[in-house]
DNA sequence: AAAGGAATTTGACTTAAATCAACGCCTTCC
DNA sequence: GGAAGGCGTTGATTTAAGTCAAATTCCTTT
């Protein structure tokens, strides 16, 4: 429900689609290049980002299998997307896309959906880069990603200790949460120092209670 | 071009509306509360923010005459909107909407376009939050406006001084900026030092050379 | 199993922005 | 005209996060 079209709309897509692989490390949508894509990935990791000239990225985010690339685009791409690993996609030009929007109406609403529900997460990250502390930006994160494996379910945090991968490297998530590498470090070790979390090793946490962390997230309490 | 839907549209949408006319200050959407209605605003300034229980608070973006509000909505909204002076607007049910869509299918195409493009802004918003000094915040959003005065024509910047109007507090301006009040001032104190911009009183800047602002708002050469 | 190297953590120090506080400048309202 | 209050600026100080540097852990490779 929450990034991928029906089967039905895929296979639709897909007729029009070309399928591409993309080996690890490969920066495959550009900043600034003319924007004539659109992507589905179908398989595999990729980072999505924004930098300046002098070399401080941001990375807006991380797309996975199902999700859509290139909506953000009027004539240029607003973005760079890297895969993290080897990425499989399906790669369609604009006028196709708006071919098939033509015989699936279903699409474009969806995909209006999709727009509409990264926006709220733009804002909810704007709200964490304009005024979060950097453990509130760590607990923020890690609270994500919990509501992620439990799916898009019920907005119930588990009142259980649960434990986490964190697949994503230490430099990836500075970008993400616009802090250093240190400072997000920093940041696990002082939730571990309080008791909320425990790592098996650094790709692996325990949240001990979420709810307490939530509280820190979202500063209640 | 940018953010009003054609006359057509409007007129077909205003059938299915209700107008309103909300007080200077008000907030008429409340972060959180079921998000019933849609909007489009007839007339008048409205400030979007999200806040944190303690009162920090981010201002997403500021809408004017012709905008839409409440996009990204599902179930629930994502932000609050409070009005900055008396405001006119046309309300509308997310039901009546469904079926505006399904009369005028270009309706929703134009739709999936804006909020493709604030997905695009909200990107560029987050790299400015996550990774830009104060400085550097402040002259993007002078900058900005540059842009927004010579409309969404050529992305060319003007080669010669140009004055710019800044009807926004410097409260809100911080809020926008994820800075202080302090900081902002202090920023557009150094910004004169240097002889980039200069006042003819607190809502009045003149920017010296738009191109050299725009080296520092990106950080170039 | 040892060696090498990358990723992560930790420590010492610096710095940009926040905070706290005072002051100036308008507006407006008696 | 003068007091009052809101808004904006400026100054002094604090602090959270950044930077620089070293140590540790983990993973790969030989």
């Amino acid at each position: 429900m929450c990034d991928a079209l029906s089967d039905e709309d895929l296979t639709a897509l897909s007729q029009a689609a070309q399928r591409m692989t993309i080996s690890a490390g490969r920066v495959f949508i550009e900043e600034g290049d003319p924007a004539n894509y659109f992507y589905n990935i179908t398989q595999g990791m990729v980072r999505v980002f924004k930098a300046l000239p002098d070399g401080r990225r941001h990375i807006t985010g991380f797309m996975g299998t199902g999700q859509f690339l290139g909506l953000a685009i009027s004539g240029h791409c607003a973005f760079s997307a890297e895969a993290m690993e080897e990425v499989h996609l399906c790669r369609f030009s604009r006028s196709t896309l708006n071919q098939v929007f033509s015989d699936f109406p279903a699409l474009e609403r969806r995909l209006l959906n999709i727009a509409a529900h990264e926006l709220t997460i733009a804002h909810e990250q704007m709200l964490l880069l304009a005024r979060k502390s950097a453990v509130e930006r760590v607990s923020s994160y890690l609270l994500n990603q919990v509501m992620r494996l439990d799916a898009c379910a019920a907005d119930k945090l588990p009142s259980t200790a649960i434990t986490l991968r964190l697949p994503i490297s230490r430099a990836d998530l500075a970008d993400y949460l616009g802090l250093t590498i240190e400072t997000v470090s920093r940041s696990f070790a002082q939730l571990k120092r309080n008791g909320l979390i425990e790592f098996s090793n650094a790709h692996a946490v325990t949240l001990m209670s979420p709810q307490k962390l939530e509280m820190i997230a979202n500063a209640k309490g």
